[in-house]
DNA sequence: GATGAATGAGTTTTCATTCAT
DNA sequence: AATGAATGAAAACTCATTCAT
């Protein structure tokens, strides 16, 4: 007997399970959280999750698929809201570090679903996909100096932005407009050395 | 029961250790891997791994700390052999993405102890006495063009290096050659630019 | 709250399910059945099968019920249909092994019944009713060929029987015919030493 | 690591380990012991029970397989003790029906054993061979009377005894002398029959 | 120094039962 | 009457740690 549900209910209550369960990762870590640690912070049941989920493994991955689809989002509305080259580039930066707490946050779980994908081939398969996905955008805007290298220029963004990421969590006292700024520069530098290249 | 050793002899014991770890924390995960998996790795019972590090926590910090201490070696090595800056960024790179499967395994468990360390504040010394310690090399790097904005420089070349390894690692095919090409172009457009803004 | 039902559609609701947990006990196992299991083989939720038989408990109980008042009309149809001593006895092997499906559906259910009837007091009661049920229309077949040990001769049919019905559910290519021709002759030779010993 | 055991010692260990089990699943049943059953009745921990035998299953694996081979073994001996052809048949139900709670038990456990098979391919290899070893030595006793027929007549000897044996889990007060005289009256028509038949 | 048998706290998972709708 | 989301008690299993040898 199939599970005989309201897909829209069904769906807004596995929504709230999972940024419970994102926030109880944040805090506890993806390898190490449990599924008392995600019940306590949804305050619901352990069994309710497994309901829901399957197991625990079925929750981190709708976790972690639901986490690359909000950031696929955010970046994709930055890029399309600014207009020119430079505002662009600007309101990608700005997506990238936007709020302490947030970018804290959101790279501490990054970083613990980089980590687990390396082992975890489904888990892979979402990390690739969303590779996939976010150099398309990268393309869009490594595209603005001109075509030639373009994949190339998209690759580098890319990286600045991640390694000025992972540097950004062992930050003993973080501030984010540096952060902004060094990414800024760096990725202006990356676009125009190309351009006087090509 | 105070232990009482040849110094000597008990570093070395214990190096052997800490490499038949690195391996099995490669295999299994910094935060998948068990006591078990590192004796049947070293050879040895799970009794003489607590025997020599205390506990499995003790272990796995040593670990980290003779990982980070091998790969400031390597890359000040790497640095001080080559002579001409273009020589010396080269060099860099070439350390950085050494051997396909020492790459991955290398970035793997990277990433592993960076994830770790959000979390741990033993390890987050640690990895913050490693930051600290690359970016005295990386500014060596930097100063080369010019001194202004060498700071910001270092940070860039870092963050490209450590960004390009990220992706490398959810690569389903990669190119070793192609990381280094990327890396090195990188570097140089970040040089660059600063150089002329300078 | 007390159920106010129609007796008539009632008993066969309950007749429905109870049909559809029984193929849910053979295939899962009398221990291992769930009640998902059940109400996904009747088409109808959990709540319901509580509903009508109040626990597993009483729906298990009930499930037995019933199978073995279903084993006693069959056998005593059997028996009343064939009139010579000879007839009886054939009617009887028939029904005991009748397809190659049934028999083993029947068997496994039987066994698990049997197993858990050990434990289970309530079942235990159902188990020696059944016996005793049994037990009189073997002592027909027994008289047949005289009074004397008709008992004894009894028990030693329906051993025979059960005996091979057991050796049946292991034979991992089972011939039905074999199975029956084997109780036939068994019964007769039971019958017949009996005859001349008296 | 392989488990540098002393094997006598490990043997013994899990030798007890395996009685005890075996309490325990007379006790509880064979689809409702669990470890915690299981270890009270050993007096160790849970986790000695799986560091010993790997999992639950291996564990009632384990004890099945010692379960068969015990029988096996009291068989053959009883058989091999007696030396007139009657002397072995009443060694062989004197083997079969000894002592009443060693009975109860053994026969608890053994239908048990069958019903969990029909859904374990691992216990139904277990069953088979057993099957297979004591239709050899039921085979010697049937070609007592002669040769024609002895594969069907073993077939049937085990049958009976099977079969009492069920019916002597579900009688109120057994009196195992009678179980006895049915089984040796019961064989011996069985064996005379074919004696004359053939 | 080294071993590995044993432990027990902590984890995921199962599932009969409850109950609001 | 019927549903199925939610629960929580109980289950199997994991594994760092202890300790007698």
């Amino acid at each position: 007997m199939a599970r005989k549900v309201n897909p829209i209910q069904d769906r807004q209550r596995r929504a709230g399970l999972e940024q419970a369960a994102y926030l109880a990762i944040f805090e506890q870590g993806y390898a190490g959280v449990t599924l008392s640690d995600i019940a306590r912070q949804a305050g619901v049941s352990k069994g309710t999750l497994v309901y829901h989920f399957g197991s625990k493994e079925g929750l981190l991955a709708a976790v972690m698929r639901r986490f690359v689809r909000t950031i696929a989002v955010a970046t994709r509305r930055a890029l399309r809201q600014a207009v020119t080259p430079q505002a662009k580039l600007e309101a990608y930066v700005e997506n990238q570090f936007y709020g302490l707490a947030n970018t804290r946050r959101f790279y501490t779980v990054y970083l613990d679903f980089l980590a687990a994908s390396t082992r975890d081939p489904a888990l892979m398969q979402v990390q690739r996909a969303f590779v996939d996905e976010t150099h398309r955008l990268d393309l869009a805007l490594a595209r603005l100096p001109g075509e030639a290298g373009a994949d190339d220029r998209a690759w580098q963004l890319r990286a600045m932005v991640d390694g000025l990421s992972v540097r950004f969590l062992s930050d003993p006292d973080p501030d984010l407009e540096r952060y902004r700024r060094l990414c800024l520069h760096g990725l202006t530098a990356l676009l125009q050395l190309d351009e006087r290249a090509g």
